[in-house]
This record gives structure tokens, sequence and C-alpha cells, in this order.
DNA sequence: TCAAAAATCAATCAAAATCATTCATTTACA
DNA sequence: TGTAAATGAATGATTTTGATTGATTTTTGA
């Protein structure tokens, strides 16, 4: 494998998991130990990762969220599952909308379909984006300071422009009577109306959101897929009994 | 084999596959490994592909970016009195749309007014916006991935919906018979339109604009107040002649 | 808490792969 | 047929690679 070739590989796997062991390179690339050691130490010299013991790491990726307390809390790798798993729903050549959001966010280094068309109003989702050379399309409108969220009328007048194969859509509670909900209703407006103008609608939440309700109201539940890394039987069938629903597994 | 020929399959296969082992292209080709050589090093030569030890691979275009980062700092002094000129110009309560650029991106920490809204097409900005607390409204559009501007369609029916006490735009020549111009067409029109909407209208350039044209028009010369930082008084009686012509002196 | 054990590391070196160069030989074309 | 360009083989130089060494860091377990 060509030395180039590597470096690709190194870096993609990278941006898909924000920490690699060296072994797991090794085995991924089929070198040696003492190929991958120089690799990482060039691209770190380049400015491309951080080298640390036993791997490399993302360049702005702090070293607490390497902690496994710190994972758990926030629920990193079941968002990091569930939006590996929306990913892989993308098909060559789809129009998708994805949402602003950490989840969603975390689905574009997983996303390997070829000639598809990206329409978003998470700005923190550009950088990733377009360093896959993806065209991306951004909604206009307000932006929301905390979360780098375009909202308002702006962005339901951009939207209405688009319709999309599918679309991934973040929410902060999932509940059998009062549907999809999250705390801003700007921003609930514009994850409804991107649910209409969607053939298949994904909602992407780890089980953390399940059976919540927050303010404002999204949509019902009969609207989209429900993507969730977590769910006792019960629940379960109590949710199937209205839509389709996605459990990623361990 | 046709040499010509060979050169095809070879880029071909580059294309394909980003990256080609040495070996690849002579079983591919079935010449020998000198006359591939030879062939690398010719395409090299012509900027086709760049050559890496065991193969070749695809040039990326780092050469852009570095021309945009080299353009940047260009006359960085002189664009940032213009800048800070034209900052003041905003008063309070005003509704301003800022181009996109480096020299308009440079207003931002230089804008004092207070309770005033930005509306603008240029992502780069918007940290800077953000960052002083300003309201920012950003248009939609697809992303230019050079400049981080948004342009075609979606930008300018997003600007529809606006209008402003001031706009200040960028552009790349100012020129007595040909107005502004700038390369890009897709942003002459954000461009334009920007202009339109606004009461009072600035255009920012340094004196390596001047009496330059590029490709795409903006609109004529009345339509704007052109702030720079140097003209001789033959050239400033010229342009004083069609519209209000500013110059910051050190 | 501490020391032993395990894992990871940087440095070195020889083998393997790749490279540029040279020089006959072949091919293309007038 | 003669000439210039293109080819392929051979040479030694250069680069990359993988194994080995002992040093350093992290983990383990008492």
């Amino acid at each position: 494998m060509l030395t180039e070739e590597r470096h690709r590989l190194i870096l993609e796997l990278l941006a898909e998991k924000k920490v690699v062991k060296l072994q797991e390179l090794v085995e991924a690339t089929a070198s040696s130990e003492s190929t991958i050691r120089r690799d990482l130490s060039q691209l770190e010299k380049e400015k491309k990762l951080r080298r640390v013991h036993g791997g490399a790491a993302l360049l702005h990726q702090k070293r607490e969220e390497l902690s496994v307390l710190e994972k758990s809390t926030k629920n990193m790798e079941e968002k990091r599952m569930i939006a590996q798993y929306a990913a892989q729903l993308v098909q060559d050549g789809d129009c998708i909308y994805i949402d602003a959001g950490t989840t969603t966010l975390e689905m574009v280094p997983h996303i390997h379909a070829k000639d598809i068309v990206v329409v978003t109003n998470g700005i923190t989702h550009l950088e990733a984006l377009l360093e896959k050379d993806i065209p991306t399309y951004l909604l206009g409108g307000l932006i929301k300071k905390k979360t780098k969220a375009l909202i308002g009328r702006g962005a339901l007048h951009s939207l209405e422009h688009y319709s999309f194969d599918k679309c991934f859509i973040g929410v902060n509670g999932i509940h059998h009577d009062f549907g999809y909900t999250t705390p801003d209703p700007e921003e609930a407006m514009v994850k409804s109306l991107a649910l209409k103008l969607s053939r298949q609608a994904y909602v992407l939440a780890d089980h953390s959101k399940m059976n919540e309700s927050t303010f404002a109201k999204i949509a019902d539940l009969e609207a989209a897929t429900i993507i969730t890394d977590e769910l006792d039987d019960e629940l379960l069938a109590l949710y199937e009994a209205k839509t389709a629903i996605e459990v990623v597994k361990k």
C-alpha cells in the first residue's frame, strides 16, 4: 500500500472514530507497526492529527473527551453508533437534509455514498461536509448563537425551495402521546418543515430522549422512522404500533 | 501501445483510484517499468498528476488555497484602514449587509454602533460577529468551497426578503468604463442585488483594484460610494465625476 | 501506595522496493 | 533506407520498510 494511500486511510478512520489505536491502523493498512509509527509522526508534524499514547487523536479533540466518564455522561458512544447507522442509509445520488445538532454532526464522517447533495441548517456541519467535498447548501436565516443553527422565517423560506430523498433530524424528546419535541419553537418549525419535504424521514435520538417531552412539538410519531440505541421490549412494542423504529445494538 | 493512449489510460486509472501503483500501470498498459516512469515524469511536468514514491497521485488544489491565503495577507494594512473607515459609517440602529471577503471581514471588530443587525453571505464573518453579540442573519444557498461564501439562486432568494440602510461590498475591479467587477458571475449577482436593496451602498477596494476589471460586472460606478486607500489626483477627478469616493489616508 | 509486568515508544539497521540514469535495441516515419 | 524518437534492460543510488533493541510509559495487582 502506498504511503499516500495509507495517510488518507488513517485520516479517514480518525475522522470517523475521533481516536484510533495504533494496532487498529496496523490491521487496517496491513503494514507494520514501524511504518504506522512513522506515518503518525509525519502526520503530526503536518498538523493533521495529534499523537497520543497508543495511537492518534483528532487535533481539536479535547483531552477530557477521551475519558470514559465524559463519554458516558454525554452518551457520546451511543450517539456515534446511531449516527453511523443513519449514515449508511444514505445512498448514491441522494439529496438529503441534515439537521443541526451533535448527533447528526457525527453522521458526516461516516457517509460514504457518492454524488450526494446535502442541505443543512447547522453551521458546525460545514467544515466536515466541505472536507469530504460534498456539495452543500445552507439554509438562510437568523443564527442562534448557542447552537450555531439557522432558524426563523429565513430558514423556513429557504427550505421551501427544496425537497429531499431523506432527512435526518435530531430531537430532544420522543413521547408516545406528544410525539417529537424540542425546546425551541423556532427550531421545531424548521425541523417540522424539513420532515414534510422529505420522502423518507429519520429521527435520531439516544435512549435518554425516549419517553421524554419538551416544549415545542415537531410532529407526530408517525411522521418519521426512529433511530435509537436502546429500548426495552415493552416500550419498543408501544412505539412500533405507531411507527418504524430501528434499535442500533452495540 | 501508443504514448498518447498510455497517458490517457494512466490519467483515467488515476481519476478512478486517486492513487495508482507503478506496477499496476505496468500491468494495465503492458509496457515496461522504464516507460511508465518516463510517462509519469512527463505527466508530472505537465501538471497532470503528482508522482509519489511507488506510483502517482492526483494533485489536490492546494495551489488555490495558497493563493487565497496569499491574497488575504496582501495589502493587509491598507485593507484594515479601509475597513476601519467603513466600520465607523455604521450608525446605531442600522441594518447592514456585509459582503463576504477579507476586507469586509476586517470591518467587524471595528464596528462600535449599538443595536445593529447584520446580514452577510460570508461564513467566515460569523465568528467575529457572534463574538461581538451582533444579531446576524445569513443568506442561504450553495457554499463556495474556496471562499466560504454563499452564492447561487438560494442566496438571491434569501436576499430578496431584506432591505438595508447600508451595504458594504468587496470587489476585484473598479474601472471607469466597466464599473465594478468580480471574477465569479454567481457572486456578482449576489453583490449586485445587495447594492440594489440598500439605501446607501459602499464598495471597499484597495488601490490594487483601481482601474482594473475582471469577468463579471456587478454594477455601474454610480451605484455605490467607493472607499479606497490611495488614488492620484488625476484618477480621483475622473472617478469623482461619476460617483462619491472616499480616500482613506494613512 | 508501590513495584513488577505489560504495553508502547524511539532509534537503529539491514533487506526490499523503488528510483534515476545510461545504453543498446526497436520502432515510427519521412 | 536513414534518422530520430521511443523502448526496455541493466546499473548503482536512494527511499521505504519491517524487525530488533533497549528506553519509557501505562497498567496491574498485591
